[in-house]
DNA sequence: ATGACTGCAAAGCCTTTGCACGCAA
DNA sequence: TTGCGTGCAAAGGCTTTGCAGTCAT
Protein backbone atom coordinates (compact mmCIF):
# COMPACT_ATOMS: atom_id res chain seq x y z
CA UNK A 1 0.00 0.00 0.00
CA UNK A 2 2.77 2.42 0.91
CA UNK A 3 5.68 3.19 -1.15
CA UNK A 4 9.13 3.62 -0.20
CA UNK A 5 10.41 7.39 -0.79
CA UNK A 6 12.08 7.14 -3.99
CA UNK A 7 9.25 5.34 -5.79
CA UNK A 8 8.60 7.77 -7.84
CA UNK A 9 13.01 8.04 -9.74
CA UNK A 10 11.98 4.08 -9.62
CA UNK A 11 8.71 4.59 -11.73
CA UNK A 12 10.23 7.55 -14.19
CA UNK A 13 13.23 5.33 -14.60
CA UNK A 14 11.50 2.39 -15.55
CA UNK A 15 9.48 4.61 -17.77
CA UNK A 16 11.74 5.65 -19.18
CA UNK A 17 13.79 3.15 -20.23
CA UNK A 18 10.84 1.08 -21.33
CA UNK A 19 10.54 4.03 -23.54
CA UNK A 20 13.93 3.25 -24.93
CA UNK A 21 15.60 5.95 -23.52
CA UNK A 22 19.18 6.21 -22.25
CA UNK A 23 20.05 6.87 -18.37
CA UNK A 24 23.07 8.11 -16.63
CA UNK A 25 23.22 11.74 -18.39
CA UNK A 26 21.30 15.54 -17.88
CA UNK A 27 17.82 13.56 -18.01
CA UNK A 28 18.52 11.46 -15.01
CA UNK A 29 19.75 14.72 -12.80
CA UNK A 30 16.62 16.45 -13.93
CA UNK A 31 14.79 13.70 -12.93
CA UNK A 32 16.22 13.03 -9.55
CA UNK A 33 16.27 16.77 -8.84
CA UNK A 34 12.38 16.58 -9.39
CA UNK A 35 12.29 13.76 -7.11
CA UNK A 36 13.28 15.43 -3.92
CA UNK A 37 10.80 18.79 -4.76
CA UNK A 38 7.06 18.97 -3.33
CA UNK A 39 5.73 21.70 -5.50
CA UNK A 40 7.01 23.40 -8.67
CA UNK A 41 10.29 24.25 -10.33
CA UNK A 42 11.15 26.19 -13.05
CA UNK A 43 13.62 24.80 -15.51
CA UNK A 44 15.90 27.48 -15.30
CA UNK A 45 15.49 27.12 -11.47
CA UNK A 46 16.63 23.37 -12.46
CA UNK A 47 19.70 25.00 -15.09
CA UNK A 48 20.65 27.09 -12.14
CA UNK A 49 20.91 23.90 -9.33
CA UNK A 50 22.27 22.05 -12.27
CA UNK A 51 25.79 23.21 -12.89
CA UNK A 52 27.25 20.55 -14.71
CA UNK A 53 24.04 20.17 -17.05
CA UNK A 54 23.11 22.38 -20.30
CA UNK A 55 20.16 24.77 -20.65
CA UNK A 56 18.95 22.98 -23.26
CA UNK A 57 19.28 19.43 -21.90
CA UNK A 58 17.30 20.45 -19.15
CA UNK A 59 14.18 21.87 -21.57
CA UNK A 60 14.46 18.81 -23.28
CA UNK A 61 14.32 16.65 -20.34
CA UNK A 62 11.15 18.00 -19.07
CA UNK A 63 10.22 17.90 -22.57
CA UNK A 64 10.12 13.96 -22.86
CA UNK A 65 9.10 13.66 -18.82
CA UNK A 66 6.22 15.81 -19.83
CA UNK A 67 5.43 13.09 -22.75
CA UNK A 68 5.37 10.18 -20.54
CA UNK A 69 3.28 11.85 -18.12
CA UNK A 70 5.71 11.68 -15.33
CA UNK A 71 5.99 15.36 -14.93
CA UNK A 72 3.15 18.09 -15.23
CA UNK A 73 3.97 21.75 -16.52
CA UNK A 74 2.15 24.34 -14.55
CA UNK A 75 1.79 27.67 -15.39
CA UNK A 76 1.75 30.08 -12.43
CA UNK A 77 1.33 33.29 -13.94
CA UNK A 78 4.86 34.49 -14.02
CA UNK A 79 6.81 34.48 -16.69
CA UNK A 80 8.51 30.94 -16.92
CA UNK A 81 6.93 27.88 -16.63
CA UNK A 82 6.95 25.51 -14.05
CA UNK A 83 7.06 21.57 -13.75
CA UNK A 84 6.96 18.96 -10.98
CA UNK A 85 6.06 15.48 -10.63
CA UNK A 86 2.74 13.48 -11.46
CA UNK A 87 2.29 10.47 -9.26
CA UNK A 88 0.38 8.77 -10.97
CA UNK A 89 -2.84 7.74 -9.57
CA UNK A 90 -1.70 9.55 -6.31
CA UNK A 91 -2.52 12.41 -4.53
CA UNK A 92 -1.53 15.62 -6.66
CA UNK A 93 -2.42 19.02 -5.61
CA UNK A 94 -3.13 22.94 -6.96
CA UNK A 95 -1.70 26.04 -6.00
CA UNK A 96 -2.24 29.24 -4.48
CA UNK A 97 -0.19 32.24 -5.79
CA UNK A 98 0.26 35.31 -4.08
CA UNK A 99 0.72 38.33 -6.82
CA UNK A 100 2.28 40.32 -4.94
CA UNK A 101 5.34 38.18 -3.79
CA UNK A 102 5.16 35.66 -5.99
CA UNK A 103 4.88 33.10 -2.75
CA UNK A 104 3.18 29.54 -4.39
CA UNK A 105 1.74 27.40 -1.74
CA UNK A 106 0.26 24.06 -2.42
CA UNK A 107 -3.09 22.73 -1.45
CA UNK A 108 -5.67 19.74 -2.05
CA UNK A 109 -8.80 19.22 -1.81
CA UNK A 110 -11.44 16.15 -2.42
CA UNK A 111 -14.45 18.20 -2.65
CA UNK A 112 -12.22 19.95 -5.54
CA UNK A 113 -10.95 16.83 -7.28
CA UNK A 114 -14.60 15.24 -7.36
CA UNK A 115 -16.04 18.65 -9.35
CA UNK A 116 -13.46 18.08 -11.56
CA UNK A 117 -13.54 14.20 -12.19
CA UNK A 118 -17.21 14.97 -12.77
CA UNK A 119 -17.04 18.02 -15.20
CA UNK A 120 -14.18 16.09 -16.96
CA UNK A 121 -16.42 13.38 -17.42
CA UNK A 122 -19.19 15.19 -18.80
CA UNK A 123 -17.69 16.88 -21.39
CA UNK A 124 -17.08 15.97 -25.17
CA UNK A 125 -13.43 16.01 -24.50
CA UNK A 126 -11.28 13.00 -23.39
CA UNK A 127 -9.99 14.81 -20.14
CA UNK A 128 -6.01 13.70 -19.55
CA UNK A 129 -5.02 15.97 -16.83
CA UNK A 130 -6.32 19.53 -15.22
CA UNK A 131 -4.76 22.45 -12.64
CA UNK A 132 -6.56 25.04 -10.68
CA UNK A 133 -4.57 27.88 -9.70
CA UNK A 134 -5.63 30.38 -7.12
CA UNK A 135 -4.34 34.04 -7.04
CA UNK A 136 -4.28 36.57 -4.09
CA UNK A 137 -2.25 37.93 -1.67
CA UNK A 138 -0.63 35.83 0.94
CA UNK A 139 -1.23 36.51 4.82
CA UNK A 140 2.34 38.62 4.67
CA UNK A 141 2.12 40.67 2.01
CA UNK A 142 -1.47 41.93 3.43
CA UNK A 143 -0.77 42.51 6.89
CA UNK B 1 -31.83 42.26 -13.14
CA UNK B 2 -31.01 41.77 -16.65
CA UNK B 3 -28.42 44.12 -18.54
CA UNK B 4 -28.67 44.95 -22.11
CA UNK B 5 -25.85 43.45 -24.46
CA UNK B 6 -23.72 46.29 -24.29
CA UNK B 7 -23.55 46.58 -20.60
CA UNK B 8 -19.78 45.08 -19.88
CA UNK B 9 -18.42 48.29 -22.49
CA UNK B 10 -20.42 50.97 -20.36
CA UNK B 11 -18.82 49.15 -16.68
CA UNK B 12 -15.56 49.04 -18.24
CA UNK B 13 -15.64 52.56 -19.57
CA UNK B 14 -16.94 54.55 -16.82
CA UNK B 15 -14.63 52.49 -14.30
CA UNK B 16 -11.82 53.63 -16.76
CA UNK B 17 -12.91 57.23 -16.78
CA UNK B 18 -13.38 56.78 -12.74
CA UNK B 19 -9.31 55.77 -12.37
CA UNK B 20 -8.71 59.06 -14.77
CA UNK B 21 -8.20 57.45 -18.03
CA UNK B 22 -8.57 59.33 -21.20
CA UNK B 23 -10.94 56.96 -23.75
CA UNK B 24 -11.42 57.62 -27.37
CA UNK B 25 -7.95 55.47 -28.24
CA UNK B 26 -6.54 52.13 -28.92
CA UNK B 27 -7.25 51.32 -25.37
CA UNK B 28 -11.14 51.28 -26.41
CA UNK B 29 -10.59 49.59 -29.47
CA UNK B 30 -9.21 46.70 -27.04
CA UNK B 31 -11.76 46.85 -24.81
CA UNK B 32 -14.63 47.15 -27.46
CA UNK B 33 -13.24 44.15 -29.35
CA UNK B 34 -13.19 41.85 -25.95
CA UNK B 35 -16.78 43.10 -25.06
CA UNK B 36 -17.54 41.11 -28.25
CA UNK B 37 -15.77 37.87 -27.43
CA UNK B 38 -17.13 35.23 -25.16
CA UNK B 39 -13.63 33.60 -24.68
CA UNK B 40 -10.29 34.24 -24.47
CA UNK B 41 -7.81 35.93 -26.89
CA UNK B 42 -4.67 36.33 -27.00
CA UNK B 43 -2.63 39.83 -27.36
CA UNK B 44 -1.02 38.86 -30.38
CA UNK B 45 -4.80 38.12 -32.00
CA UNK B 46 -5.73 41.34 -30.81
CA UNK B 47 -3.19 43.07 -32.02
CA UNK B 48 -4.00 41.61 -35.56
CA UNK B 49 -7.64 42.23 -35.51
CA UNK B 50 -6.86 46.20 -34.33
CA UNK B 51 -4.52 47.23 -38.01
CA UNK B 52 -4.93 51.10 -36.48
CA UNK B 53 -3.83 50.08 -32.92
CA UNK B 54 0.31 48.99 -32.20
CA UNK B 55 1.50 46.27 -30.30
CA UNK B 56 2.59 47.87 -27.24
CA UNK B 57 -0.79 49.81 -26.99
CA UNK B 58 -2.26 46.35 -26.87
CA UNK B 59 0.13 45.19 -23.84
CA UNK B 60 -0.41 48.24 -22.07
CA UNK B 61 -3.95 48.45 -22.50
CA UNK B 62 -4.57 44.76 -21.80
CA UNK B 63 -2.68 44.88 -18.45
CA UNK B 64 -4.54 47.90 -17.14
CA UNK B 65 -7.74 46.72 -17.36
CA UNK B 66 -6.30 43.44 -15.71
CA UNK B 67 -5.36 45.94 -12.80
CA UNK B 68 -8.69 47.43 -12.79
CA UNK B 69 -10.22 43.75 -12.39
CA UNK B 70 -12.31 44.18 -16.04
CA UNK B 71 -10.21 41.92 -17.84
CA UNK B 72 -8.66 38.57 -16.70
CA UNK B 73 -5.81 36.82 -17.98
CA UNK B 74 -5.55 32.86 -18.94
CA UNK B 75 -3.13 30.87 -19.69
CA UNK B 76 -4.00 28.09 -21.88
CA UNK B 77 -0.67 26.08 -22.23
CA UNK B 78 -0.20 27.95 -25.74
CA UNK B 79 3.03 30.38 -25.55
CA UNK B 80 0.61 33.44 -25.62
CA UNK B 81 -1.30 34.23 -22.89
CA UNK B 82 -5.11 34.56 -23.47
CA UNK B 83 -7.35 37.48 -22.05
CA UNK B 84 -10.92 37.84 -21.69
CA UNK B 85 -13.45 40.18 -19.80
CA UNK B 86 -14.22 39.39 -16.74
CA UNK B 87 -17.72 39.85 -15.51
CA UNK B 88 -18.04 41.70 -12.24
CA UNK B 89 -20.27 39.08 -9.65
CA UNK B 90 -21.42 37.66 -12.46
CA UNK B 91 -20.94 33.83 -14.46
CA UNK B 92 -17.67 32.73 -14.74
CA UNK B 93 -16.58 30.03 -17.13
CA UNK B 94 -13.28 28.08 -17.12
CA UNK B 95 -11.54 26.36 -20.39
CA UNK B 96 -11.05 22.63 -21.48
CA UNK B 97 -7.99 22.36 -24.54
CA UNK B 98 -7.54 20.23 -26.70
CA UNK B 99 -3.72 19.05 -26.27
CA UNK B 100 -3.68 18.09 -29.64
CA UNK B 101 -5.07 21.20 -32.19
CA UNK B 102 -5.32 23.52 -29.55
CA UNK B 103 -8.87 24.05 -29.37
CA UNK B 104 -10.51 25.78 -26.68
CA UNK B 105 -14.02 25.14 -25.38
CA UNK B 106 -15.29 27.19 -21.88
CA UNK B 107 -17.15 25.80 -19.42
CA UNK B 108 -19.30 26.05 -16.69
CA UNK B 109 -19.89 24.26 -13.06
CA UNK B 110 -21.71 25.47 -9.78
CA UNK B 111 -20.64 22.69 -8.14
CA UNK B 112 -16.75 23.24 -9.01
CA UNK B 113 -17.53 26.85 -7.93
CA UNK B 114 -18.56 26.12 -4.73
CA UNK B 115 -15.60 23.89 -4.49
CA UNK B 116 -12.84 26.90 -4.89
CA UNK B 117 -15.19 29.01 -2.81
CA UNK B 118 -14.53 27.19 -0.03
CA UNK B 119 -11.19 26.39 -0.47
CA UNK B 120 -10.26 29.69 -0.81
CA UNK B 121 -12.22 31.12 2.28
CA UNK B 122 -10.17 27.90 4.04
CA UNK B 123 -6.57 29.67 2.79
CA UNK B 124 -4.64 32.09 4.56
CA UNK B 125 -4.41 33.69 1.06
CA UNK B 126 -6.68 36.78 0.63
CA UNK B 127 -7.98 34.80 -2.80
CA UNK B 128 -8.89 37.69 -5.54
CA UNK B 129 -9.02 34.95 -8.57
CA UNK B 130 -9.38 31.40 -9.66
CA UNK B 131 -8.91 29.74 -13.09
CA UNK B 132 -9.40 26.11 -13.46
CA UNK B 133 -8.00 24.36 -17.30
CA UNK B 134 -8.61 20.79 -18.45
CA UNK B 135 -6.39 19.09 -21.00
CA UNK B 136 -7.32 16.58 -23.19
CA UNK B 137 -7.99 15.65 -27.00
CA UNK B 138 -11.56 16.55 -28.25
CA UNK B 139 -13.80 14.70 -29.62
CA UNK B 140 -12.42 15.47 -33.26
CA UNK B 141 -8.89 14.93 -32.56
CA UNK B 142 -9.80 11.45 -30.69
CA UNK B 143 -11.03 10.41 -33.71
C1' DA C 1 31.44 1.08 -33.53
C1' DT C 2 26.93 3.33 -33.60
C1' DG C 3 23.79 6.62 -32.84
C1' DA C 4 21.46 8.62 -28.75
C1' DC C 5 22.55 12.46 -25.84
C1' DT C 6 24.70 16.53 -24.60
C1' DG C 7 26.58 21.41 -24.33
C1' DC C 8 27.20 25.65 -26.43
C1' DA C 9 25.68 29.30 -29.02
C1' DA C 10 22.49 31.30 -32.12
C1' DA C 11 17.89 31.98 -33.37
C1' DG C 12 12.77 32.53 -32.28
C1' DC C 13 8.84 34.28 -30.05
C1' DC C 14 6.14 36.77 -26.81
C1' DT C 15 6.35 40.77 -24.06
C1' DT C 16 8.27 45.07 -22.18
C1' DT C 17 10.61 49.44 -22.47
C1' DG C 18 12.41 53.99 -24.46
C1' DC C 19 11.39 57.86 -26.89
C1' DA C 20 9.37 61.45 -29.55
C1' DC C 21 4.99 62.81 -31.52
C1' DG C 22 -0.12 63.50 -31.22
C1' DC C 23 -4.41 64.10 -29.17
C1' DA C 24 -7.94 64.33 -25.26
C1' DA C 25 -9.22 67.40 -21.65
C1' DT D 1 -1.49 74.24 -23.20
C1' DT D 2 -0.48 70.07 -20.55
C1' DG D 3 0.78 65.58 -20.02
C1' DC D 4 -1.54 61.23 -20.93
C1' DG D 5 -1.60 58.02 -24.68
C1' DT D 6 0.28 56.14 -28.79
C1' DG D 7 3.27 53.94 -32.48
C1' DC D 8 7.57 52.37 -33.78
C1' DA D 9 11.65 50.11 -32.94
C1' DA D 10 14.90 48.18 -29.87
C1' DA D 11 15.70 45.48 -25.93
C1' DG D 12 14.63 41.65 -22.64
C1' DG D 13 13.63 36.97 -21.04
C1' DC D 14 12.18 32.33 -21.71
C1' DT D 15 12.42 28.55 -24.88
C1' DT D 16 13.80 26.08 -29.07
C1' DT D 17 16.93 24.68 -32.65
C1' DG D 18 21.45 23.57 -35.12
C1' DC D 19 25.59 21.34 -34.89
C1' DA D 20 29.56 18.85 -33.70
C1' DG D 21 31.69 16.29 -29.96
C1' DT D 22 30.84 12.58 -26.40
C1' DC D 23 29.31 8.64 -24.13
C1' DA D 24 26.03 4.74 -23.13
C1' DT D 25 25.00 0.43 -25.16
Amino acid sequence: MSREAGSWTDLATEALARAGFRSGGGRSQVLELLATQGCALTALEIDRRLPGVGRATVYRALDQLESLGLVQRVDLGSDAAGYERLDPEGHHHHHIVCERCGKVVPFEDAALERAIKRVSHQASFDVAEHDVTLRGTCARCSG
